[in-house]
DNA sequence: ATGGTAGACGATCTA
């Protein structure tokens, strides 16, 4: 089974980007953050003509995330259930073939210590302590997403300009890697622990044909994924079309 | 230190 995180980046105006790269990845699963759009305006036909069923948590304008999937989707979850009065759409889980799976957009933080900031690791907090309630289901789950975070400086392209910067902080990095005390992977680094596989680039400063990036969206997985971990990657390829997302997908294959 | 770009939306806000 192949599971995709990608931040789109809009999802209206990324959906020829999108079935374009479905017809030649053929994920199961895909997770998707920044669909900047309600419901009931997602364009569903869309995706569901290339084989998908879909939930969606939207919101106007900003945020908003959805799962696509080959399979059936049930159990499906809204929101961190610890953080119901959260107005912003940035988490939504669902169990599809055999897996639970959730579609995460942690919030971006703009500035380290700003009201922004403090909100983003109040969101890892409530995302850590969920995260650990999954894992008492002993089911084989998947967090995929933006986490808006490099796990250390292998994922930052200029480690010396991005010292202490936002999604570089050490308050940050503890905020994830309390995800990985749990007992979650993270799933490209442990496939390939020595590859800088960025996935985001900047609009700005030509960034992308530099190869100035940083290494933000994650796949964490449970214990039993672990176990079945195939191969992973990071579809740049997606990121050199015309008008593309900031981002590039990010994969896994599990047995 | 600033500004560079993109998307939603219709003046700025977010990233």
């Amino acid at each position: 089974m192949k599971i995709a995180t990608w931040n789109v980046n809009s999802i209206r105006t990324r959906l020829e980007h999108i079935c374009a790269w479905t017809k030649e990845t053929q994920p199961d699963v895909i997770l998707f953050q920044e669909i900047k759009v309600t419901e009931a305006f997602f364009p569903f036909e869309d995706i569901e003509s290339q084989g998908y069923n879909l939930v969606v948590f939207g919101q106007k304008s900003y945020n908003g995330v959805a799962i696509a999937s080959k399979f059936p989707l049930e159990d499906i979850t809204r929101g961190l259930p610890l953080c119901p009065d959260d107005p912003q759409a940035r988490y939504i889980e669902a169990v599809t073939g055999g897996m639970r799976v959730a579609s995460v957009y942690v919030p971006n933080g703009q500035t380290v210590d700003c009201e922004k900031f403090h909100y983003k690791l109040t969101f890892m907090e409530g995302l850590g302590a969920h995260m650990a309630h999954l894992l008492t289901k002993d089911e084989p789950v998947v967090v995929g997403g933006d986490y808006n975070i490099t796990r250390d400086d292998q994922d930052v392209y200029d480690p010396e300009s991005w010292k202490e910067k936002i999604l570089c902080s050490s308050q940050e990095r503890t905020a994830l890697r309390k995800l990985l005390h749990l007992g979650y992977v993270d799933l490209l680094r442990q496939d390939s622990p020595e590859e800088k596989n960025y996935t985001w680039w900047d609009y700005r400063q030509d960034s992308f044909t530099q190869n100035r990036g940083l290494r933000i969206d994650h796949i964490l997985g449970s214990p039993q994924v672990i176990d079945r971990l195939q191969s992973t990657g990071v579809d740049r390829h997606i990121r050199a079309l015309d008008r593309p997302s900031d981002h590039a997908p990010v994969w896994v294959n599990v047995k």
